[in-house]
DNA sequence: GAACACGAGAACCAACAGAGAACATTGCGA
DNA sequence: TCGCAATGTTCTCTGTTGGTTCTCGTGTTC
């Protein structure tokens, strides 16, 4: 649906406003700042708006005018830092953002890290790549996890839990699997998706 | 159907309009840029670039002049097929669409092939990947292009063109490089980007 | 002269916008 | 707990804006 010029700039002043106060406005202060004199007709705007989804139904509570939430397809993932085998996670210093298109994400949270090293080549993750993260704790056998190992390095490994013993394999014949204690393991994240820009 | 001095004009006029405001103009306004004294006269004009497909039809909506159709971008690149080595491209019956990020496309037009099979495996290119292709018909030694082979196959090869010969040569220790005569060899596009799902 | 592009202007009416009243609900303070 | 003020909701009424549809007139081109 399309917006009405009213509409449009009651929803931008909400958007200023929303960085300036913790709090939204009510209809009355709304309308002092709009310079109408009637809550009725502002209230029809509102209404508008949450038709058109760019605010929240405000169900009779007091200061109910909210934001939606901003669509994170247009603002993309996080590209929270540089994953190399063996060493932690080195993050960008500002959290930067990636378009990721949806087919390569799930519905969960996911971030984004740039893959440094050839740890995971013959499963076609090379060095510079892009790897979409969906944020969780545990994994199926088979997946490529995000794996905290004994609290210091991260690496980017398929995953094999066996009663009492985690296997982290590499793809990349020349290195060897690393064979922990469940404990000495933790899971990060499960890979959900790949990029490679060769511009 | 071909424009008017007059309709083109106005339609010029609409393109650099949307690109500074916000909203489109209405009749009266687009009348005053135009030295125009009657709606009735311009509303004709408007008619006819509707019925020309470079407007939408604005029903009885206000600020309803909008530019048709500038939405490729919003739509993604198209999914133009599977692509096998040895094979020509299975082409999708109904054009699907992608969404594809911005840093794996370029500037000039993209399309979008699955990969079928292995022979780039070790490009980290790997089976039922997405590869973004830039539409061009030429390429500099070391780029992977889309060929077409003597006029009936197509592959995914990295290319080095030598004086009188051409060498498409796959990623995959199992297969070999092809070397043909320059003539025999057609370039369809140049990769530029690639995603994997792992869901 | 017919067809066409262009423009003026009037009349019409639906979309948009606002005022204000009445009512419902919430939340706070006595 | 009660009562009141604050705030959201729903109405009706009103006026303005702006898209739509006409008719008519004037050049221009083939």
């Amino acid at each position: 649906m399309r917006l009405t010029r009213r509409q449009q700039e009651i929803l931008d002043f909400l958007r200023t406003h929303a960085e300036h106060f913790a709090h939204p406005p009510t209809l009355d202060e709304l309308c002092a700042r709009l310079g109408l004199r009637s809550r009725g007709s502002l209230h029809k705007h509102v209404q508008a708006l949450v038709a058109a989804g760019f605010l929240e139904p405000l169900d009779r509570q007091h200061r109910g005018i909210r934001l939606v939430a901003e669509e994170p397809a247009e603002l993309g993932l996080p590209l929270l830092g540089t994953i190399a085998a063996g060493r932690p996670i080195e993050a960008v210093p500002q959290p930067e953002f990636l378009q990721v298109p949806p087919h390569l994400r799930t519905e969960r949270p996911c971030y984004v890290l740039r893959v440094r090293g050839d740890s995971m080549c013959e499963a076609g993750i090379l060095d510079g790549d892009y790897v979409v993260i969906e944020q969780r704790e545990t994994a199926r056998d088979g997946e490529i996890v995000v794996a905290l190992v004994r609290g210091e390095e991260v690496t980017l490994k398929r995953i094999l839990q066996q009663p009492g013993r985690t296997i982290l394999y590499p793809e990349n014949s020349a290195l060897e699997a690393m064979e922990l204690d469940p404990d000495e393991v933790q899971i990060q994240g499960v890979l959900v998706g790949q990029m490679r820009s060769y511009r």
